[in-house]
DNA sequence: ACATTTTGTTGTTTATAACAACAATTGCCA
DNA sequence: TGGCAATTGTTGTTATAAACAACAAAATGT
C-alpha cells in the first residue's frame, strides 16, 4: 500500500541512498511492547525539543514543590526582580506571555503577596511591578532550587552539551 | 543558598556588582517598552527550550495549516507509519503520550479515514493501528511539508546548528 | 475636541498533562 | 482449573496553557 519512500528526503543537495529499511516487524515474542521505530521522528527537532522541554519541566516542578512555584511563575519573579517597576505590558512582551494570562499569573502572586501592583507614576493605566520584600525573600530560596534543577540537568545531558544547548537555543529568545 | 558562581545570583539586594552596564536604561523616547533584562533566565535550560518550542511549533502548525495536521498528529501518524499493527499502548509508549490521550487523538485521525483501529488477531483488548490508503497518501504530502517546515528551522539557526541540536536534544527522546 | 491606540481585565475556545475509574480481556499461579 | 491480578482501551475530571475577542479607562495624535 502506502508506497512514498520510506524516511525524509533530507533536502535538496544530497539524495540520502538509505534504503531496504523495513520496520522491523516485532514478529519475535507476541509481546508488542518492543520499542517503536522513531525514526521518522528523530530527525525532527520539534519533536526532541518537546519531549526535552516535558522532562526538564517535570524535573523544574519537582524540584521547587516545596516553594510551589512553576517555571511561568518563576520567570515572572525573575524578570521582575531585575527590572522592579515595570510594567505589565512590558513583562507580557518580554517573556512572550499574553497581556491576559499575565493578569491570573500576577494575581497568583499577588495573592501569596510576592508581587505588588503600584500604580505608575507616568501612566495611570498601567501598574508598575515590584517584589514584596517576602517576594524577594522567597526568591532567593527559589533561585537556590532552580539552581539544582539546573544542575539535574547538566547531570542528564552533560556539563558541556548544557552549555552548548543554551548557545545554540539563545536564538529563540531573541525574535 | 549555596554558592552558583557561575550563573549570577542577582537576587532582591541591589548590588549587582558584576555588571558594568545597566540594563539599557532607555534614556531616550522615556518609553518603557524597551526590552527588560532577562539575564537571570536566559542562563535556564528550561526557558530557552519552552521559547524554542513555541517557536517551532508555531512554525510547525503554521506550515501544515493547509493539511490541518498538528505536531502530535504528525506524530501519530508517522509512528504508525513505519510500525503498522502496533497498539494502542506501544504506541503510547514510544511517543510518551497517555493512553487516555491518544484516544481522543485516534478518533480525530480515524474520522478523517487516514487511520484504523483493526482488531488484533493475537488480543482481542488491544487494537492493531493502520494507515488507510488515504493516510497513506495524505501523509506523503503531509512529510512534505514536515520537510519545508525543517527548512525554516535550518534558516533560523543556522543548518549545522540544526544537526547538533538534534544530536544534543537525542538524549530527552530515550528517557 | 475627537478619533485612535494602549493597558489591564474578563471571558471563551481549544489543546494538553495528569489522574481516576471502569469493563473486557488476558496472564498468572496456587 | 478456577480465581485473582494485571493490561488495554475508554470515559471522565481537573488543571494548565495558548489564542482570541471584547471592553473600560487612560493616553496619544491630529
Amino acid at each position: 500500500m502506502t508506497n512514498h519512500d520510506r524516511l525524509e528526503t533530507q533536502s535538496h543537495p544530497r539524495p540520502t541512498r538509505r534504503r531496504q529499511r523495513l520496520p522491523h516487524n516485532n514478529s519475535t515474542t507476541s509481546k508488542a511492547s518492543q520499542l517503536a521505530d522513531l525514526d521518522g521522528l528523530t530527525a525532527h527537532l520539534g519533536y526532541l525539543i518537546r519531549r526535552a522541554q516535558i522532562w526538564i519541566f517535570q524535573d523544574f516542578i519537582r524540584t521547587l514543590a516545596t516553594v510551589n512555584i512553576r517555571p511561568a511563575q518563576y520567570s515572572v519573579l525573575t524578570v521582575i526582580d531585575a527590572n522592579p517597576g515595570l510594567t505589565q505590558m512590558s513583562l507580557s512582551k518580554a517573556l512572550g506571555i499574553e497581556r491576559a494570562r499575565l493578569v491570573h499569573l500576577l494575581d497568583g502572586l499577588e495573592a501569596r503577596r510576592f508581587v505588588e501592583r503600584r500604580p505608575s507614576a507616568s501612566d495611570r493605566r498601567s501598574h508598575a511591578l515590584h517584589l514584596t520584600a517576602r517576594g524577594g525573600t522567597a526568591l532567593t530560596a527559589i533561585k537556590a532550587l532552580a539552581q539544582e534543577h539546573e544542575q539535574h540537568l547538566a547531570e542528564r545531558v552533560g556539563r558541556k552539551n548544557r552549555q552548548q544547548l543554551l548557545r545554540l537555543l539563545a536564538v529563540f529568545a531573541s525574535g
